[in-house]
DNA sequence: CGCAATTGGTGGGTAAAAGTGGGTTTTTGT
DNA sequence: ACAAAAACCCACTTTTACCCACCAATTGCG
């Protein structure tokens, strides 16, 4: 289970290098892909195609899921670490999420995100602003 | 059940004792993580699987309950004790509840929370400034 | 009541691992 | 065939994990 957040810097050449922790985990084929957040999601290559599959599955002239599946599946990328345990971000990918040099990588479970620093902070700072979190109705009465 | 306050003092590398009594029931293997009021929250590594789990099954394209993932399940760590029973706080945490020298630890049965000390100073004036505690529906006629 | 011994807390030092930044070669596309 | 980009490799710097030594506080015993 992916966990925790971590502040990378990706260099010149649009590489990141996943924290070590990470790399067994991962193996070597990832696929990144878009997020309609506004985030890029890591998978490890195995736990993917079943989502794409589960995407694809869907109607193909419904809006909504032709959108996400032009999102999800379009912007999807098979990648592999390099010998130092770096990933290369393309051009696209860096542009949809506003990558430059300061990212966040925030372990979800089964997969990663990873947020332009600035804009992971504008999303946490939303959540954190109004004071009192409304907690989503499944989650009635659970306390932390 | 983890009861009581305790002032902590960090060191320079970001590692905090914590007290001996406390330490045969968290283990060794701990889970720190972020709370939306602007704490960390400290579980004991089993206690925390069913939270996780819990959380990463509401749906993740919803804005309320992914931002909860992102933050609770974002910002958790995996954290081993060392020899001298310390946790070891990542950078990325401290700079997240604002941890410098001063911490305090408070027990809250299940779980710990880590405050900075001046910003738990500052919620606990705001609860007792109010002069009446509003209590909550469901402590209606609850009295200690 | 005081001293000693043990336990808890604190602060570094060091060796190994991870992160970073190029330089060079190979491939790809035009 | 050439230019641009990607893959590969290597060397340097920084960080982390682990260990040890010291100081303080508390407790137990003489």
């Amino acid at each position: 289970m992916f966990r925790g957040t971590t502040n990378l810097s990706m260099d010149v050449k649009g590489r990141l290098a996943v924290p070590a922790k990470h790399r067994e985990a991962l193996q070597t084929k990832v696929v990144l892909t878009a997020h309609p957040h506004g985030c890029l999601l890591l998978y490890p290559q195995p736990a993917w195609e079943p989502i794409e599959a589960k995407m694809m599955a869907l109607s193909s002239f419904d809006k909504q899921s032709s959108g996400l599946q032009r999102l999800l599946v379009g912007y999807a990328e098979d990648i592999e670490l390099d010998s130092a345990g770096r990933l290369l971000v393309s051009p696209t990918l860096r542009e949809f999420a506003g990558l430059e040099k300061e990212v966040m990588l925030v372990g979800q479970g089964s997969h990663f995100e990873m947020w332009h620093l600035e804009a992971w902070r504008k999303q946490l700072g939303s959540l954190m602003a109004g004071g009192d979190i409304e907690m989503p109705a499944e989650l009635e009465g659970f306390s932390l």
